[in-house]
Parts: structure tokens; C-alpha cells; sequence
DNA sequence: GTGGCATTTGGGAGCGCTCCCATTTCGATG
DNA sequence: CATCGAAATGGGAGCGCTCCCAAATGCCAC
């Protein structure tokens, strides 16, 4: 018996349990719990206390069974990340989701899809709608995901975008704009051998960069020299590898323009090593203004986008999407801002 | 009607649908489904093709709702942390925890518990059991959520522990000797003032790295001297305040174990600001060897723990413990190491 | 006191699944 | 070919909730 006690450890209060309590019905435990306003104040008083007294919690599972909603939503980091912690990016959008989900009452279930097994499993979990939207980060152009989103017929919004004519809900920053505005600067200080370290050209985003990097050297009548762009894919390693081509390439560039923090971190351990002084030699500027900004030698001028900021707002047009499914979708272009540190 | 159509988006299949279109009893399909045995080759075929055609995808609160299991487990990373992305050691332990939870089939929630209000509705979520375990990091002496989860009787697995009488399982690292390790290394380099910012003391970890850093002095017969000592939060604030401190109490120092790479960071950036190089006038020891160590200058020497290996482990434990409740809890302590660089 | 309307209430039906048991089918053996 | 135990199968019951409708109750005006 003490075996039968152990295995039963204090059945949980049902709904049912609570109506016999307060003396009322199923339907009016239910309505008080829902928040319905047609209730009398007598009935609600006696059922709030009767869950206070058994300690009652709703069943997710019997609820979700019959709404089929399941009040979480899925953030979705896809393949590429190999560490969460030398992506401070992601960091900041999970912080912003989870601090905006918190306050509706949202669950965050963190999905990072690193292989083709786990994006298997994640579009069956989709398909079984365990979620009622997702969020999905670092989108490039042939990701089947949106695709899949779209089919589903599942409220999602993006971080970034697939191209300008993205059909689904985003936030994303002003790419373009932030890397004219960091070669501007570059521009404005009298340097003129202005190259570039792209990210992941199947990334929106990235192109974006690189076009807004062409376009402030056209608008200063700086002849375009395709020997000044190397490309990367936003990692540091990437930004070493970047810069060391476009060393070999061009000796002489007095700047460079990183499509990210972390490939201006490698830029500057590569120009270091090839004994180049920044600022003075060759000036860097990043992109993002993460936490790396701020660490490297000499601290890192960056574009700063607001990435938290952006997790928060995809879950607001999350929400938006949810509440009213198929509505027009919402698509958000933030600022970016020019933080001038010492490296340019 | 087409508004009709709209607004009933092909019903997904169920169990039952399975059952007809291949000709079975829905038991048979359950059977199939669960990957039990007792099917006949010939049903399962029969059944495997069903739920192929109908794009079967069981429905997961039907499920729970029998089961009482819900395939899915908590991270819950409490107060403090600001930022994620300041902050990582959480990363890392997100990236273990994710790699180990995809390889079963449970979901990882990520509850960021940043006040009060948040840990109520974290409490009003583990009471409705809507986890099958919980994971928590950055354990306090006085957090209550380990008692809550006692109470619950619900698996869970600490990253840390609240004492060395801890009755919870848990996984973490050997951080006296981590500590010692540090200390002698300074001490072997000829260094005599050696002073210390420690974590949080009503953190186990912490008090455990600042034992450590006694250990070793007393081992060498240094003198204790608690002018040496100062208190800090684990962040990079914290560690620029500790060393200002210990700057002005002990100007002759020349050497510095700070018991987290980020407090580490600002102690550097507090002896950079007093005029003291490091390491020629202070070496610099951090701990965790997290990403930040590879990125100061000089680059951090540092004790490695192995904080992905700890999620994963964690994970590990975890499902253990799922699977047969109540059994002994695992309380696994993993090995440090040096991690020898510039600063020291 | 009566009629009529609005508000509140109770509880049946049903969501899709697993559990379990009674029944059927199969296969081996004598 | 009959018999028996093992293996496979079908389907009722029930998990805890929301939805919805019919019934009960309350309230006001006349």
C-alpha cells in the first residue's frame, strides 16, 4: 500500500473536481477560468475559491485537445550555428523573444536545426502543428522552411527575408542603409581603398550589405573594383580567411567594411598578423554591434542593428498572425545606426 | 463556401482514419505507431502505407492527455542574466542541451526567469506538469525552485548544486580544483601577490573556486590575506569594480584569478585603466574559457570546463531519471583544465 | 402578480489518443 | 484433423477539457 501510495503521488484536481467544490457546474469552472465575463459574481467568488483551496491547475493537454492551440511557439535557428555563444546575434533574439513572449502567456520552445535529421524531425513536429507559430531566424534563399510554413498554413514571421518580395511577415534592419552609412563614414575620413568582407550572399541581408557598400562608393564616384570584395559567411573564421584574400589582393586598401562583428574580429586578427595597424593602417568597421564590438582591440566601430528589439517585434506580429490568421502580414524595416568605436 | 473552405483547412487525419484506410482496428494502428511488437508484419505494412497516403501525424495532446507525458523538458536559466549574449556559459549549456534533446525525441523549452512575475508563472507551469523534467543552471543557496521541483516530484537535473549535500541529481565541474590549478600556475610563474574576484559566494561553484584559490595558497605556505579577496557578480561589471578594489587596497598585486572569463574581461579592462600591463605587471587567470577568453588582449588563460559536455550530460541524467523516477540521482563532477595563454 | 427579455447555468457531446481485455486467429503438436 | 497455448486484433472506456444549447433564473415594466 505504501507501493500504491508511492505510485500515486496526489492525483491532480480536475475541473470537475473544482465545480463539486464550489457547488456549481463544469461550464461555470470553465468560464471563470477563461476569463468569461458571464459569470455572477457569486459563482466566480466561490470557484476562485475552490481552485485556491484544491490548488487547481488547468490540463494543457485536455484543453489543447479540443482548441487545438497549444500556446507556445517555436524559434527556429536553423543549420550554420555551431555554437550559440560565438553568435551573439541569436543570443540577442532569443533574449528579446523570451522576454516578449513572457508576457503574453507564451512557452518559447527552442529549436536549433543543425542537420537534415534534425530539420526532418522539426518539419514533422511542425506538421503535427505542436506550435501555434514560429519564428524562424537566418533565413537564406532556398531554405524549404518558409515554404513549409507557408503549406502548413502556420502563423510565422521571419528575421530578415527571403528576397524584397517576401510573401510571408518579417522584421528585419535596414542593410543597406547601415552599409552606406558605415562607408560613408570610412569615405569621410579620407580613405579610399574601401573593401569589403560580404556575409552569405543567399542571405537577403547580406546582399543588401554588399549593395549598400557599392552604392555609397557610386554615390562618391569611387570606381567599383571587384578585387575589393571577398567573400565570407558572417563567422570569424570567414572574416580572417576575407581579409587575408583581400590583402593578397589588394595590398594597398586603407579600409575595410565587414558584413558582421565576427568577421571583423577575424579581419583584424589578419591584418595584426600581417602586421597592419588598425586604425591607422586600414580602418574596420562591423556590423550588428554585438557584445564582440565592444571587445575587441581596438573596440569595433559597427553598425548597429537592434537585435533585440527585432525579437521582441517578431513576436508582436507573431501574435498579430495568430489572432488573426491570414490577415495581412506585417512586414517591419528597423534603423540601424552608425557606432563609431576606434577601430575607424 | 470558398469562405467555408478558408476557414477548414484540410482536417488533419486521425488515428481512426489510418485504422479504415488500411483495413485495422485503431489498436493495431496505435501498435504500429508505438513501435511495438505484437503486429503482424503483414497489419504494419498495411498500416505504414495508411499513415504514408494519409500523411498521418498523431496528435500530440491526445496523447499527453492519456499519458500524462508531454515529450518535452525545461531549461530554466533564472534572473541575473541580462543578456544571454553577455553571458556565455548559458549558450554553450543551450547548445549541449539542444544537441543531446534532439538525439530522443523531447522538445526543449527555454524559460528565462528575469523577476518575480516570471517565476510565478514558471511555478504555475511546472505545477501543471507540462514538462516531463526540468533543467536548471545557476543554482543559488536560497533558490527555491530546486525545493519546488523535490516537491513536484519532478525529474530534474541541476547544472551546479545547491550544496555538497545535494539531493537532486546534477552535473558540474571540479571548480576547487580548477581554482587550485589556476593559482599554481601563478605561483609556479614566480607571482606572490596573488588576489582573487570571486563569483557570487551563495553560489556553490563560486564558493568552491574561491576554497580552491585558498587551497593553493595555503598548499605553498602564502599567507592568507583577505585584502586580496573581492567580491564579484560573474559579470564583466563586476569584475572591473573587484579589481578597482583590490587595485586600491593592494597596489602591489601581480596577479589576479578571477573566478569567470567575462569578470576576468573587466579586470583587464580595470588594470589597462590603472596603467598596468598584463601580464607583464598582472597576470590574468579567468574561468570557463568560454569564447570571450580567445578575445581579449591578450588572449585569457583560463580553466576550461567543458560547459557543452555539462548540457549534454545534463540531458543524459535527465532522461534517466524520466525513465525510472525515484531511482538514485546521478551527481556527476567533471574535470577542469588549464587553458594556458598570453595573460598569464 | 404577470409577462417577457436578458443573463446565467448545467451538462451532454466530443476532441484523438492509449490502455486493456475479451475475442479471434494462427501455428504447432499429437 | 482436433486441440491447445500463444500471438494478434478490435474496440469500449476514459483521459480533462471546451463548446454549445436548452433550461433555469433574475430583473424590470406594466
Amino acid at each position: 500500500m505504501s507501493r500504491a501510495a508511492q505510485q500515486q503521488p496526489a492525483a491532480r484536481p480536475t475541473l470537475e473536481a473544482v465545480a463539486a467544490r464550489a457547488g456549481v457546474g463544469r461550464g461555470t469552472v470553465s468560464r471563470v477560468v477563461n476569463g468569461s465575463p458571464k459569470v455572477s459574481a457569486k459563482a466566480r467568488a466561490a470557484v476562485e475559491q475552490a481552485i485556491a483551496e484544491l490548488g487547481y491547475v488547468p490540463n494543457q493537454a485536455a484543453r489543447s485537445l479540443v482548441t487545438s492551440r497549444t500556446d507556445a511557439v517555436a524559434l527556429v535557428i536553423p543549420e550554420s550555428v555551431a555554437k550559440l555563444s560565438s553568435e551573439p546575434y541569436f543570443s540577442d533574439i532569443i533574449t528579446g523573444v523570451s522576454a516578449e513572449l513572457a508576457e503574453s502567456d507564451l512557452q518559447l520552445l527552442l529549436v536549433l536545426v543543425r542537420n537534415e535529421h534534425e530539420r526532418e524531425r522539426l518539419t514533422r513536429y511542425l506538421t503535427a502543428r505542436r506550435v501555434d507559430g514560429v519564428l524562424l531566424v537566418s533565413v537564406h534563399q532556398d531554405d524549404p522552411l518558409p515554404e513549409l510554413l507557408e503549406r502548413l498554413e502556420l502563423p510565422a514571421v521571419l528575421g530578415g527575408r527571403r528576397s524584397a518580395q517576401e510573401t510571408l511577415g518579417y522584421v528585419h534592419a535596414d542593410n543597406a542603409g547601415g552599409a552606406r552609412a558605415a562607408v560613408r563614414h570610412l569615405l569621410s575620413r579620407g580613405r579610399t581603398a574601401i573593401g569589403t568582407v560580404t556575409g552569405p550572399l543567399d542571405m537577403e541581408g547580406a546582399a543588401a550589405r554588399l549593395a549598400g557598400y557599392r552604392q555609397a562608393l557610386a554615390e562618391a564616384a569611387v570606381p567599383a573594383d571587384e578585387g575589393l570584395v571577398a567573400h565570407g559567411d558572417f563567422t570569424e573564421h570567414g572574416g580572417r580567411e576575407g581579409m587575408r584574400e583581400l590583402l593578397a589582393r589588394r595590398p594597398g586598401l586603407d579600409a575595410v567594411f565587414c558584413a558582421s562583428d565576427l568577421m571583423a574580429a577575424g579581419a583584424m586578427q589578419a591584418l595584426r598578423e600581417a602586421g597592419r595597424r588598425v586604425p591607422q593602417d586600414v580602418a574596420v568597421i562591423g556590423f550588428d554591434d554585438s557584445v564582440v564590438a565592444r571587445h575587441t582591440e581596438p573596440p569595433l566601430t559597427s553598425v548597429r542593428q537592434p537585435t533585440e528589439e527585432m525579437g521582441r517585434l517578431m513576436v508582436q506580429l507573431l501574435l498579430e498572425e495568430i489572432a488573426r490568421p491570414g490577415r495581412f502580414r506585417r512586414q517591419m524595416v528597423l534603423p540601424t545606426e552608425l557606432v563609431v568605436r576606434d577601430s575607424a
